[in-house]
RNA sequence: GCGGUUGUAGCUCAGUUGGUUAGAGUGCCGGCCUGUCACGCCGGAGGUCGCGGGUUCGAGCCCCGUCAACCGCGCCA
C-alpha cells in the first residue's frame, strides 16, 4: 500500500502486527512508551490501547533526526516497514515481539511536557497527583485494564438482565428531595426562586411507581447521588447501581432472580476465583452475633460465640461486674492456630488502637506433655471455667481465644475488625474465593441511644413481616422483608419487598413519629399511586462500583472509577466545586452567606 | 466535626543522638554508544525540607500552632 492511500493516522493498531505482515509498509499512531537510544540505532516502544510495538530508526532513515527528539508520552504517527526480528532478538513478553517496524517517516501529533507521573512502569504515586493528572494515570496499564473491565461488566449485566425479561428504563436525574435518606444534593430552581430540585439518592420511588404502572420487570444501571463523606469502598457524590424491581414476587423470588446474574458476572470476570454456588441466608441478628457486622466476610471461618456464663461471678472482676449491668455480654472470638503470646499481644494492641480498653485472651500450649491454658484471663477465672470455655469453643493446644465484654453495640464494630484481622494473620481467609450470603430479617426500627426516639433502621419502604398486626407490638422487634447481599466483607446488594399498602405505610410511619400529612407531603406521589391498585413488589440494587472493585481485586473504589473525587469531594482535575459567576447567582436568586 | 498516618528535588524515597555544603534512584538537559526491550557509560541542572512561630551556639530532626493528602470514626434511607 502506498503512503498516500493509507488512513491519515494508522493502518494497524500497536497490538496488531505479527510476522504475517513482514515486508508491509504500515502506519502506526500511539504514545512513546519508552525510548532506548543507542546512538546509531534508536528503539521506541509505541503504545496504544491495544498493545505495544517496537519501532526503530537508524541513520539510514530520513526521519532519524526527528525521531531522536521524541520523549516519553509524546503522541506520534510513524510510517515504516515491518521487519521480522531474528529469533534471538524477539521479545516473547509482548504479542508483537516477533516483529519491529523500521521508521521511514514520523509526525509529532502531540508533544508532552515533563511528566508529573510516569505511564511506564509500576511506580506508585500519591493519590493527589494521580487524580490531578487522571488522564495520564488512565493511560497506565492497571487503569486501562480496570476501566475496560468495568465496561465489560456493565455490558454483561445488561445482557443478563435483558435475557431474563427485564427492560432498562431511565428515571429522572433532576427530581424531588427524599428527606428520609442521606444528605441530598440540591439543585436551585431558576423558574421557582427559593425552591430546589434534588438529585436522586436512588431511583427508589420511581421504580416502585413503574411497578404500579404495570411494567413488571425493571432494571437500570442507575447513577445515585449522596452528599456524604467518602470511604475507601464508598465514592463521595455519585456512584452506580444495578437497580432492579419486579412485581408479584416474594423475597425468595428476588433472590432466585438476581443470584444467577451476580454469580454469572463473577464467574465470567472473576479470573477463575471460586464463586460460591450456595448463598446461605443469615438472619441479621445472627450475623451481628457471629461476625459483629451485617456484611461479614465468609471466606473467614471464624464465628464468635457468647461466653457470658463462664465470666459471670468469676475472678475476672472487669467482666464479672460488667455482666451485672443489663444488656451486657461477653463474646469470644476463637483463633485457631493463634496460640502464641506474641500474636495475642498484637491483637490486643490492635483492639486498643481501635478505641477499646483492650481484648483479653487465653491461649493453650503444651507444657511437659500437658495442655496448659496461658494468658492473664486464665489465671483470673481459674482452670474449671477456662476449660469450659475451651470445650465450648472447640479449641486445643496451639489455639487462642479473644474476649470482648460490654453492650454488644459498644464492641461489635471492633470485634468484626478483629475477626477479619485474625483470619488474615492466621491465613484462615481463602483469598481465591467469592463468598456470598444473604443477610435477611433486618429490624425495621432502631432506637436512638441518646434521644430514645424510635426511627427507621434502614429505609421506610420495606414491608414488615407479619403485616399491620406486627406493628401493634414492640416496634424494636418488628422485622422487615429486607435484605442485603454480603460478599467478602462488602455490602454488594441491598433490597426489600416493599410496603405497597397505604394503611400499613401510615402505621409504620406513625411509629417513627411521622404524621399522615407529613408522609403525604414527603412521599405524596408514591403514596397516592398506592391507592390505585398497587401490586406487591420488591427488588434490590447492586453496587456496580463495588462489584468491579472485587473483580479487579482492588481495595479502593477510586481504582475502578474514571474520574473520582478526592477525600474532600473535590475534583482536582476539573476544579470542582467552584464559585459560580455572579450572573448565575442572580438568575437563581441565590446569595452566598459569608463564612466565619 | 473528631482521631491516626504522612508531607524533603518534576516523581518515588533515604536522612543516625540536634552538628560541615541535605543525599539516592528515576525523570529532565548535554555528551558517548548499531540490537536494546527497566539498554549501558560520562557529565550537568534541579531544594522556601508543607507553612508560621518557639527552644538552642546550631533544627529536615525537638516543642507549639497551622495547612494539605490519605485511612478510619461520626455519617452513609
Amino acid at each position: 500500500m502506498s503512503a498516500a492511500a493509507m488512513h491519515a493516522y494508522r493502518s494497524h493498531t500497536c497490538g496488531a502486527l505479527t510476522a504475517a505482515e513482514t515486508g508491509q509498509t504500515v502506519r502506526l499512531s500511539g504514545w512513546v512508551h519508552r525510548v532506548r537510544d543507542h546512538g546509531g540505532v534508536l528503539f521506541i516502544d509505541l503504545r496504544d490501547h491495544y498493545g505495544v510495538t517496537q519501532v526503530l530508526a537508524d541513520p539510514d532513515s530520513p526521519a532519524f533526526a526527528e525521531v531522536e527528539k521524541v520523549r516519553s508520552e509524546w503522541c506520534i504517527r510513524i510510517d515504516g516497514e515491518v521487519k521480522a526480528r531474528d529469533p534471538e532478538l524477539a521479545n516473547p513478553k509482548i504479542p508483537t515481539g516477533e516483529i519491529e517496524v523500521f521508521i521511514r517517516d514520523m509526525e509529532v501529533l502531540g508533544a508532552s511536557e515533563e511528566l508529573p507521573l510516569m505511564v511506564f512502569g509500576d511506580q506508585e504515586y500519591p493519590e493527589e497527583t494521580r487524580l490531578k493528572y487522571r488522564f495520564l494515570d488512565l493511560r497506565r496499564e492497571k487503569l486501562q485494564r480496570n476501566m475496560t473491565l468495568r465496561s465489560d461488566v456493565i455490558a454483561s449485566i445488561r445482557r443478563r438482565m435483558w435475557d431474563i425479561g427485564f427492560r432498562e428504563h431511565q428515571t429522572p436525574i433532576i427530581t424531588a428531595s427524599s428527606p428520609e435518606g442521606a444528605r441530598d444534593f440540591l439543585v436551585p430552581s431558576r423558574l421557582h426562586p427559593g425552591k430546589f430540585y434534588a438529585l436522586p439518592q436512588a431511583p427508589q420511588q420511581f421504580k416502585q411507581l413503574l411497578m404500579v404502572s404495570g411494567f413488571d420487570k425493571y432494571f437500570q444501571i442507575a447513577p445515585c447521588f449522596r452528599d456524604e463523606d467518602p470511604r475507601a469502598d464508598r465514592s463521595p457524590t455519585d456512584f452506580y447501581q444495578l437497580d432492579m424491581e419486579m412485581s408479584f414476587v416474594t423475597q425468595q423470588d428476588v433472590f432466585d432472580t438476581i443470584q444467577p446474574v451476580i454469580a454469572g458476572v463473577f464467574e465470567e470476570f472473576g479470573g477463575g476465583r471460586k464463586v460460591d454456588a450456595v448463598w446461605p441466608q443469615i438472619a441479621y441478628a445472627d450475623a451481628m452475633l457471629k461476625y459483629g457486622t451485617d456484611k461479614p466476610d465468609l471466606r473467614n471461618p471464624i464465628e464468635m460465640q457468647i461466653v457470658s456464663e463462664h465470666f459471670a461471678g468469676s475472678g475476672f472482676k472487669i467482666f464479672a461486674s460488667l455482666l451485672e449491668k443489663p444488656g451486657t455480654e461477653v463474646r469470644a472470638i476463637p483463633a485457631p492456630k493463634g496460640g502464641s503470646r506474641k500474636f495475642c499481644d498484637r491483637m490486643n494492641a490492635f483492639a486498643q488502637k481501635e478505641g477499646l480498653p483492650g481484648m483479653g485472651y487465653i491461649f493453650w500450649r503444651e507444657e511437659g506433655g500437658q495442655r496448659e491454658a496461658a494468658g492473664p484471663l486464665a489465671k483470673n477465672i481459674g482452670p474449671e471455667r477456662t476449660e469450659a470455655i475451651r470445650q465450648q469453643l472447640g479449641l486445643g493446644v496451639g489455639d487462642a481465644a479473644f474476649f470482648l465484654g460490654g453492650k454488644p453495640e459498644s464492641f461489635e464494630r471492633v470485634a468484626a475488625k478483629a475477626r477479619v484481622a485474625i483470619g488474615e494473620e492466621l491465613g484462615l481467609t481463602d483469598k481465591d474465593r467469592f463468598a456470598f450470603a444473604w443477610i435477611v430479617d433486618f429490624p425495621i426500627y432502631e432506637k436512638d441511644e441518646e434521644t430514645g426516639r424510635v426511627d427507621f433502621e434502614h429505609n421506610p419502604f420495606s414491608m414488615p413481616q407479619g403485616g399491620i398486626d406486627a406493628l401493634e407490638g414492640d416496634p424494636l422487634k418488628v422485622l422487615g422483608y429486607q435484605y442485603d447481599l454480603a460478599c467478602n466483607g462488602y455490602e454488594l446488594v441491598s433490597g426489600a419487598i416493599r410496603n405497597h399498602r397505604p394503611e400499613i405505610m401510615f402505621k409504620a410511619f406513625s411509629i417513627a413519629g411521622y404524621s399522615e400529612d407529613e408522609v403525604r407531603a414527603r412521599f405524596g406521589g408514591m403514596v397516592n399511586a398506592f391507592t390505585y391498585g398497587a401490586p406487591p413488589h420488591g427488588g434490590c440494587a447492586a453496587g456496580v462500583d463495588r462489584i468491579v472493585m472485587l473483580l479487579a481485586d482492588e481495595e479502593n473504589i477510586r481504582e475502578v472509577i474514571l474520574f473520582p473525587m478526592n477525600q474532600r469531594a473535590e475534583d482536582l482535575m476539573m476544579g470542582a466545586p467552584s464559585a459560580p459567576a455572579n450572573e448565575q447567582l442572580r438568575e437563581l436568586n441565590l446569595r452566598i452567606m459569608p463564612q466565619d
